[in-house]
DNA sequence: TTCCAATTGTTGAGAACTCAACACATTGCT
DNA sequence: AGCAATGTGTTGAGTTCTCAACAATTGGAA
Protein backbone atom coordinates (compact mmCIF):
# COMPACT_ATOMS: atom_id res chain seq x y z
CA UNK A 1 0.00 0.00 0.00
CA UNK A 2 1.03 3.63 -0.90
CA UNK A 3 2.85 4.76 2.43
CA UNK A 4 1.31 8.13 1.99
CA UNK A 5 -1.92 5.86 2.86
CA UNK A 6 -0.55 4.56 5.59
CA UNK A 7 1.51 7.77 7.08
CA UNK A 8 -2.03 9.25 6.73
CA UNK A 9 -4.61 7.06 8.44
CA UNK A 10 -1.68 6.26 11.40
CA UNK A 11 -1.44 10.41 11.98
CA UNK A 12 -5.60 11.18 12.05
CA UNK A 13 -6.17 8.17 14.20
CA UNK A 14 -3.28 9.85 16.58
CA UNK A 15 -4.45 12.75 16.35
CA UNK A 16 -8.08 11.52 16.97
CA UNK A 17 -6.90 9.57 20.39
CA UNK A 18 -5.36 12.45 21.63
CA UNK A 19 -8.31 14.81 21.03
CA UNK A 20 -10.80 11.99 22.76
CA UNK A 21 -8.35 12.47 25.67
CA UNK A 22 -8.47 16.02 25.46
CA UNK A 23 -12.19 16.80 25.19
CA UNK A 24 -14.05 13.69 24.66
CA UNK A 25 -15.71 12.38 21.63
CA UNK A 26 -18.61 14.50 21.97
CA UNK A 27 -16.74 17.83 21.37
CA UNK A 28 -14.22 16.57 18.85
CA UNK A 29 -14.96 18.02 15.09
CA UNK A 30 -13.17 17.07 11.39
CA UNK A 31 -11.88 20.57 11.75
CA UNK A 32 -10.74 20.20 14.50
CA UNK A 33 -8.64 16.94 13.63
CA UNK A 34 -7.79 18.34 10.67
CA UNK A 35 -6.24 21.27 12.42
CA UNK A 36 -4.18 19.78 14.95
CA UNK A 37 -2.99 16.96 12.51
CA UNK A 38 -1.85 19.82 10.19
CA UNK A 39 -3.15 18.60 6.98
CA UNK A 40 -6.36 18.77 4.68
CA UNK A 41 -9.79 18.91 5.99
CA UNK A 42 -10.34 17.05 2.79
CA UNK A 43 -8.09 14.39 3.34
CA UNK A 44 -10.17 13.31 6.35
CA UNK A 45 -12.72 12.58 4.26
CA UNK A 46 -11.06 10.66 1.92
CA UNK A 47 -10.37 7.76 4.79
CA UNK A 48 -13.34 7.99 6.83
CA UNK A 49 -16.85 9.17 6.19
CA UNK A 50 -17.12 10.75 9.40
CA UNK A 51 -15.91 11.11 13.17
CA UNK A 52 -18.27 7.90 13.93
CA UNK A 53 -16.33 5.94 11.17
CA UNK A 54 -13.13 7.23 12.27
CA UNK A 55 -14.04 5.96 15.78
CA UNK A 56 -15.04 2.44 14.33
CA UNK A 57 -11.72 2.07 12.54
CA UNK A 58 -10.00 3.31 15.25
CA UNK A 59 -11.33 0.65 17.07
CA UNK A 60 -10.78 -1.74 14.88
CA UNK A 61 -7.09 -0.86 14.55
CA UNK A 62 -6.48 -1.20 17.71
CA UNK A 63 -7.98 -4.61 18.68
CA UNK A 64 -6.26 -5.56 15.39
CA UNK A 65 -3.07 -4.35 16.79
CA UNK A 66 -3.25 -6.11 20.46
CA UNK A 67 -4.17 -9.05 19.24
CA UNK A 68 -1.60 -9.18 16.68
CA UNK A 69 0.81 -9.61 19.94
CA UNK A 70 -0.40 -13.32 19.91
CA UNK A 71 -1.21 -14.36 16.61
CA UNK A 72 2.33 -13.68 15.96
CA UNK A 73 3.07 -16.56 18.07
CA UNK A 74 3.51 -19.59 15.49
CA UNK A 75 0.73 -22.28 16.39
CA UNK A 76 -2.70 -21.58 18.29
CA UNK A 77 -1.52 -22.96 21.66
CA UNK A 78 -2.57 -20.60 24.34
CA UNK A 79 1.05 -20.47 25.43
CA UNK A 80 2.76 -17.85 28.39
CA UNK A 81 4.77 -15.97 25.68
CA UNK A 82 1.94 -15.06 23.86
CA UNK A 83 -0.06 -13.71 26.67
CA UNK A 84 3.45 -12.10 27.91
CA UNK A 85 3.25 -10.68 25.10
CA UNK A 86 -0.14 -9.09 25.17
CA UNK A 87 -0.09 -8.01 28.63
CA UNK A 88 3.45 -5.96 27.22
CA UNK A 89 1.91 -4.51 24.85
CA UNK A 90 -0.67 -3.60 26.90
CA UNK A 91 2.02 -1.58 29.18
CA UNK A 92 3.41 0.26 26.57
CA UNK A 93 -0.06 1.59 25.26
CA UNK A 94 -1.34 1.87 28.35
CA UNK A 95 -3.16 5.30 28.06
CA UNK A 96 -4.92 4.40 24.68
CA UNK A 97 -6.36 1.14 26.16
CA UNK A 98 -7.43 2.81 29.24
CA UNK A 99 -9.21 5.55 26.50
CA UNK A 100 -10.27 3.13 24.65
CA UNK A 101 -12.11 0.97 27.28
CA UNK A 102 -13.51 3.73 28.97
CA UNK A 103 -16.80 5.34 28.87
CA UNK A 104 -15.33 7.03 25.43
CA UNK A 105 -15.02 4.24 23.81
CA UNK A 106 -18.55 3.39 24.27
CA UNK A 107 -18.25 0.02 25.10
CA UNK A 108 -17.16 -0.27 21.69
CA UNK A 109 -13.98 -1.91 22.30
CA UNK A 110 -15.21 -4.11 24.32
CA UNK A 111 -17.42 -5.91 22.30
CA UNK A 112 -15.48 -5.80 19.61
CA UNK A 113 -12.94 -7.15 21.39
CA UNK A 114 -15.24 -9.74 22.60
CA UNK A 115 -16.17 -11.03 19.36
CA UNK A 116 -12.90 -11.47 18.27
CA UNK A 117 -11.55 -13.33 21.04
CA UNK A 118 -14.84 -15.68 21.37
CA UNK A 119 -15.00 -16.82 17.97
CA UNK A 120 -10.73 -17.27 18.11
CA UNK A 121 -11.59 -19.43 21.19
CA UNK A 122 -14.81 -21.24 19.71
CA UNK A 123 -12.52 -21.81 16.88
CA UNK A 124 -9.82 -23.04 19.03
CA UNK A 125 -12.20 -25.48 21.59
CA UNK A 126 -13.43 -26.63 18.20
CA UNK A 127 -10.50 -27.93 16.83
CA UNK A 128 -8.69 -29.30 19.47
CA UNK A 129 -11.85 -31.57 21.85
CA UNK A 130 -14.40 -32.20 19.12
CA UNK A 131 -15.11 -35.52 21.14
CA UNK A 132 -15.08 -33.67 24.78
CA UNK A 133 -17.20 -32.17 27.19
CA UNK A 134 -16.30 -28.76 26.58
CA UNK A 135 -17.66 -28.50 22.79
CA UNK A 136 -20.34 -25.86 23.76
CA UNK A 137 -21.06 -22.14 24.34
CA UNK A 138 -20.54 -22.19 27.70
CA UNK A 139 -17.17 -22.80 28.02
CA UNK A 140 -16.56 -20.51 25.24
CA UNK A 141 -18.02 -17.54 26.79
CA UNK A 142 -16.62 -18.60 30.14
CA UNK A 143 -13.14 -18.37 29.25
CA UNK A 144 -13.61 -15.06 27.26
CA UNK A 145 -15.17 -13.63 29.62
CA UNK A 146 -12.97 -14.68 32.08
CA UNK A 147 -9.89 -13.44 29.37
CA UNK A 148 -11.64 -9.55 29.11
CA UNK A 149 -12.93 -9.55 32.53
CA UNK A 150 -8.93 -9.60 33.68
CA UNK A 151 -7.70 -7.29 31.03
CA UNK A 152 -10.72 -4.77 31.85
CA UNK A 153 -9.97 -4.78 35.36
CA UNK A 154 -5.80 -4.67 35.23
CA UNK A 155 -6.47 -1.86 32.96
CA UNK A 156 -9.00 0.13 34.55
CA UNK A 157 -6.96 -0.24 37.36
CA UNK A 158 -3.98 1.13 36.24
CA UNK A 159 -2.16 -1.95 36.41
CA UNK A 160 -2.37 -3.06 39.68
CA UNK A 161 0.23 -6.11 39.66
CA UNK A 162 3.60 -6.24 36.63
CA UNK A 163 3.26 -8.13 33.62
CA UNK A 164 4.88 -11.14 34.92
CA UNK A 165 2.25 -11.57 37.81
CA UNK A 166 -0.78 -11.11 36.08
CA UNK A 167 0.24 -13.58 32.82
CA UNK A 168 1.36 -16.18 35.73
CA UNK A 169 -1.60 -16.15 37.39
CA UNK A 170 -3.76 -16.31 34.52
CA UNK A 171 -2.03 -19.50 33.14
CA UNK A 172 -2.68 -20.81 36.37
CA UNK A 173 -6.51 -20.01 36.38
CA UNK A 174 -6.33 -21.15 32.48
CA UNK A 175 -4.32 -24.84 33.36
CA UNK A 176 -7.14 -26.60 33.78
CA UNK A 177 -8.55 -26.07 30.83
CA UNK A 178 -5.59 -25.68 28.75
CA UNK A 179 -5.15 -29.21 29.36
CA UNK A 180 -7.48 -30.53 27.53
CA UNK A 181 -7.87 -28.03 24.95
CA UNK A 182 -4.51 -26.86 23.89
CA UNK A 183 -2.32 -29.89 23.12
CA UNK A 184 -1.26 -31.50 20.51
CA UNK B 1 3.16 27.07 0.17
CA UNK B 2 1.90 23.66 -0.19
CA UNK B 3 1.95 21.69 3.90
CA UNK B 4 3.36 18.74 1.75
CA UNK B 5 6.66 20.65 0.82
CA UNK B 6 7.42 21.94 4.17
CA UNK B 7 6.41 18.57 6.05
CA UNK B 8 8.63 16.69 3.52
CA UNK B 9 11.87 19.26 3.98
CA UNK B 10 11.53 18.72 7.44
CA UNK B 11 11.33 15.36 7.75
CA UNK B 12 14.22 14.83 5.62
CA UNK B 13 16.40 17.82 7.43
CA UNK B 14 15.49 15.84 10.91
CA UNK B 15 16.51 12.25 9.41
CA UNK B 16 19.76 14.02 8.08
CA UNK B 17 20.39 15.59 11.53
CA UNK B 18 19.89 12.38 13.00
CA UNK B 19 22.53 10.32 10.80
CA UNK B 20 25.14 12.72 10.75
CA UNK B 21 24.88 12.34 15.18
CA UNK B 22 25.00 8.80 14.18
CA UNK B 23 27.61 7.80 11.34
CA UNK B 24 28.94 11.44 10.42
CA UNK B 25 28.63 13.01 6.67
CA UNK B 26 31.09 10.45 4.95
CA UNK B 27 28.39 7.70 5.36
CA UNK B 28 25.56 9.22 4.70
CA UNK B 29 23.86 7.90 1.97
CA UNK B 30 20.30 9.49 -0.02
CA UNK B 31 19.36 5.98 0.27
CA UNK B 32 19.82 5.77 4.09
CA UNK B 33 17.95 8.88 4.34
CA UNK B 34 15.05 7.78 2.53
CA UNK B 35 14.52 4.69 4.03
CA UNK B 36 14.94 6.40 7.46
CA UNK B 37 12.61 8.81 6.91
CA UNK B 38 10.46 6.38 5.07
CA UNK B 39 9.62 8.46 2.07
CA UNK B 40 10.76 7.75 -1.56
CA UNK B 41 14.30 7.98 -2.47
CA UNK B 42 12.93 10.20 -5.37
CA UNK B 43 11.52 12.11 -3.43
CA UNK B 44 14.97 13.26 -1.54
CA UNK B 45 16.00 14.60 -5.45
CA UNK B 46 12.79 16.64 -5.88
CA UNK B 47 14.29 18.90 -3.05
CA UNK B 48 17.42 18.38 -3.08
CA UNK B 49 20.57 17.86 -5.61
CA UNK B 50 22.45 15.75 -3.30
CA UNK B 51 23.75 15.09 0.69
CA UNK B 52 26.06 18.21 -0.27
CA UNK B 53 23.30 20.50 -1.20
CA UNK B 54 21.53 18.95 1.64
CA UNK B 55 23.72 19.83 4.36
CA UNK B 56 24.25 23.68 2.69
CA UNK B 57 20.55 24.00 3.12
CA UNK B 58 20.24 22.30 6.55
CA UNK B 59 22.92 24.58 7.86
CA UNK B 60 21.35 27.73 5.90
CA UNK B 61 18.01 27.21 7.55
CA UNK B 62 19.59 26.62 10.84
CA UNK B 63 21.22 29.33 11.06
CA UNK B 64 18.07 31.17 9.59
CA UNK B 65 16.08 29.50 13.08
CA UNK B 66 18.23 31.08 15.38
CA UNK B 67 18.63 34.43 14.09
CA UNK B 68 14.96 33.89 14.31
CA UNK B 69 14.95 34.38 17.51
CA UNK B 70 16.45 37.73 17.57
CA UNK B 71 15.09 39.25 14.71
CA UNK B 72 11.48 38.34 16.59
CA UNK B 73 12.28 41.35 18.51
CA UNK B 74 10.62 44.71 16.79
CA UNK B 75 13.98 46.53 16.60
CA UNK B 76 17.12 46.35 15.58
CA UNK B 77 18.43 47.37 19.34
CA UNK B 78 20.78 44.87 20.67
CA UNK B 79 18.60 43.99 23.52
CA UNK B 80 18.93 41.53 26.71
CA UNK B 81 15.51 40.35 25.90
CA UNK B 82 16.85 39.30 22.03
CA UNK B 83 20.23 37.87 23.32
CA UNK B 84 18.67 35.44 25.82
CA UNK B 85 15.74 34.80 23.18
CA UNK B 86 18.97 33.30 21.53
CA UNK B 87 20.49 31.54 24.34
CA UNK B 88 16.88 29.68 25.18
CA UNK B 89 16.72 28.57 21.30
CA UNK B 90 20.28 26.87 21.83
CA UNK B 91 19.56 25.33 25.11
CA UNK B 92 16.47 23.53 23.74
CA UNK B 93 18.13 22.87 20.21
CA UNK B 94 21.49 22.01 22.03
CA UNK B 95 22.22 18.78 20.82
CA UNK B 96 21.68 20.02 16.78
CA UNK B 97 24.05 22.97 16.59
CA UNK B 98 26.61 21.13 18.65
CA UNK B 99 26.92 19.07 15.76
CA UNK B 100 26.78 21.88 13.25
CA UNK B 101 29.10 23.49 15.34
CA UNK B 102 31.64 20.09 15.41
CA UNK B 103 33.91 18.65 12.81
CA UNK B 104 30.73 17.30 10.90
CA UNK B 105 29.24 20.70 10.00
CA UNK B 106 33.12 21.63 8.51
CA UNK B 107 32.97 25.29 9.69
CA UNK B 108 30.12 26.11 7.10
CA UNK B 109 28.27 26.56 9.97
CA UNK B 110 30.37 28.61 11.30
CA UNK B 111 31.20 30.83 8.44
CA UNK B 112 27.61 31.19 7.54
CA UNK B 113 26.56 32.92 10.80
CA UNK B 114 29.69 35.09 10.51
CA UNK B 115 28.65 36.24 7.21
CA UNK B 116 25.16 37.33 8.23
CA UNK B 117 25.85 38.52 11.90
CA UNK B 118 28.47 40.59 10.24
CA UNK B 119 26.76 42.17 7.64
CA UNK B 120 24.32 42.84 10.05
CA UNK B 121 26.43 44.29 12.63
CA UNK B 122 27.92 46.21 9.43
CA UNK B 123 24.68 47.84 8.60
CA UNK B 124 23.46 48.57 12.56
CA UNK B 125 27.28 50.12 12.68
CA UNK B 126 26.98 52.39 9.56
CA UNK B 127 23.07 53.66 10.32
CA UNK B 128 23.64 54.63 14.05
CA UNK B 129 26.60 56.12 14.19
CA UNK B 130 27.55 57.47 10.52
CA UNK B 131 29.97 60.37 12.09
CA UNK B 132 31.53 58.19 14.86
CA UNK B 133 34.47 56.79 15.63
CA UNK B 134 33.26 52.98 14.68
CA UNK B 135 32.63 53.44 11.39
CA UNK B 136 35.05 50.94 10.26
CA UNK B 137 35.58 46.77 9.54
CA UNK B 138 37.47 46.66 12.68
CA UNK B 139 34.54 47.23 14.99
CA UNK B 140 32.55 44.68 13.36
CA UNK B 141 34.89 42.31 12.99
CA UNK B 142 35.98 42.79 16.70
CA UNK B 143 31.65 42.51 17.99
CA UNK B 144 31.25 39.93 15.32
CA UNK B 145 34.01 37.21 16.27
CA UNK B 146 33.49 38.47 19.74
CA UNK B 147 29.79 37.33 20.01
CA UNK B 148 30.71 33.96 17.97
CA UNK B 149 33.26 33.07 19.61
CA UNK B 150 31.31 33.44 23.05
CA UNK B 151 28.14 31.18 21.25
CA UNK B 152 30.76 28.87 20.56
CA UNK B 153 32.51 28.45 23.66
CA UNK B 154 29.47 28.33 25.32
CA UNK B 155 28.18 25.26 23.02
CA UNK B 156 31.20 23.49 22.64
CA UNK B 157 31.44 23.09 26.15
CA UNK B 158 28.04 21.57 26.97
CA UNK B 159 26.73 25.10 28.34
CA UNK B 160 29.02 25.75 31.35
CA UNK B 161 26.93 28.25 32.74
CA UNK B 162 23.45 29.16 32.46
CA UNK B 163 21.73 31.43 30.33
CA UNK B 164 20.92 33.85 32.80
CA UNK B 165 24.10 34.33 33.16
CA UNK B 166 25.97 34.38 29.88
CA UNK B 167 23.19 37.17 29.11
CA UNK B 168 23.98 39.19 31.24
CA UNK B 169 27.60 38.84 30.83
CA UNK B 170 27.22 39.13 27.44
CA UNK B 171 25.29 42.25 27.57
CA UNK B 172 28.04 43.65 30.24
CA UNK B 173 30.75 43.51 27.75
CA UNK B 174 29.03 45.14 25.31
CA UNK B 175 27.74 47.88 27.11
CA UNK B 176 30.53 50.42 25.97
CA UNK B 177 29.41 49.78 22.51
CA UNK B 178 25.25 49.67 22.78
CA UNK B 179 26.24 53.20 24.31
CA UNK B 180 27.18 54.52 21.39
CA UNK B 181 26.42 52.45 18.31
CA UNK B 182 22.66 51.63 19.52
CA UNK B 183 20.54 54.24 20.73
CA UNK B 184 17.46 55.78 19.11
C1' DT C 1 41.62 -7.60 -11.50
C1' DT C 2 36.89 -9.07 -11.69
C1' DC C 3 32.61 -9.42 -9.97
C1' DC C 4 28.74 -8.42 -7.15
C1' DA C 5 26.03 -5.55 -4.46
C1' DA C 6 24.79 -1.07 -3.31
C1' DT C 7 24.15 3.66 -4.57
C1' DT C 8 23.14 7.26 -7.79
C1' DG C 9 20.39 10.21 -10.56
C1' DT C 10 16.49 10.30 -13.87
C1' DT C 11 12.12 9.13 -16.06
C1' DG C 12 6.87 8.59 -16.77
C1' DA C 13 2.52 7.21 -15.19
C1' DG C 14 -0.57 7.16 -11.65
C1' DA C 15 -2.20 7.87 -6.86
C1' DA C 16 -2.68 10.84 -2.88
C1' DC C 17 -2.99 15.24 -1.08
C1' DT C 18 -3.76 20.34 -1.21
C1' DC C 19 -6.42 24.22 -1.94
C1' DA C 20 -10.27 27.14 -2.79
C1' DA C 21 -14.93 27.21 -3.42
C1' DC C 22 -19.48 25.70 -2.85
C1' DA C 23 -24.23 24.95 -0.51
C1' DC C 24 -26.01 23.52 3.56
C1' DA C 25 -26.52 22.41 8.60
C1' DT C 26 -25.52 23.37 13.36
C1' DT C 27 -24.37 26.06 17.26
C1' DG C 28 -24.50 29.91 20.29
C1' DC C 29 -25.40 34.66 21.29
C1' DT C 30 -28.56 38.82 21.92
C1' DA D 1 -36.46 34.85 16.26
C1' DG D 2 -32.48 36.43 13.84
C1' DC D 3 -27.70 36.74 13.07
C1' DA D 4 -22.94 35.40 12.94
C1' DA D 5 -19.65 31.99 13.41
C1' DT D 6 -18.36 27.45 12.97
C1' DG D 7 -18.66 22.86 11.09
C1' DT D 8 -20.10 19.52 7.30
C1' DG D 9 -19.57 17.12 3.13
C1' DT D 10 -18.42 17.53 -1.80
C1' DT D 11 -16.22 19.09 -6.06
C1' DG D 12 -12.45 20.04 -9.62
C1' DA D 13 -8.05 21.58 -10.83
C1' DG D 14 -3.37 21.53 -9.74
C1' DT D 15 0.73 19.89 -7.10
C1' DT D 16 3.45 16.63 -4.71
C1' DC D 17 4.73 12.11 -3.83
C1' DT D 18 5.02 7.15 -4.90
C1' DC D 19 6.50 3.43 -7.49
C1' DA D 20 8.91 0.71 -10.74
C1' DA D 21 12.22 0.82 -14.06
C1' DC D 22 16.32 2.37 -16.15
C1' DA D 23 21.48 3.03 -17.16
C1' DA D 24 25.57 4.41 -15.01
C1' DT D 25 28.81 4.67 -11.09
C1' DT D 26 31.00 3.29 -6.94
C1' DG D 27 33.12 0.28 -3.30
C1' DG D 28 34.51 -3.79 -1.35
C1' DA D 29 35.42 -8.91 -1.34
C1' DA D 30 36.94 -13.00 -3.79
Amino acid sequence: MDRRIQKTRQLIMNTFIDLLAEKGFEKITINGIAERADINRGTVYLHYVDKFDLLDKCIERYVELLLNHCANSTDTTLNAGALQSIFEYLEENFTIYKLLLSNEGFGFFRSRLYAIVSQTVTEVIGIKSENSAFSNGVTTHFLTSGFIGVLEWWINNSMPCNVQEITEQLMFLLEPYTKHLVSR
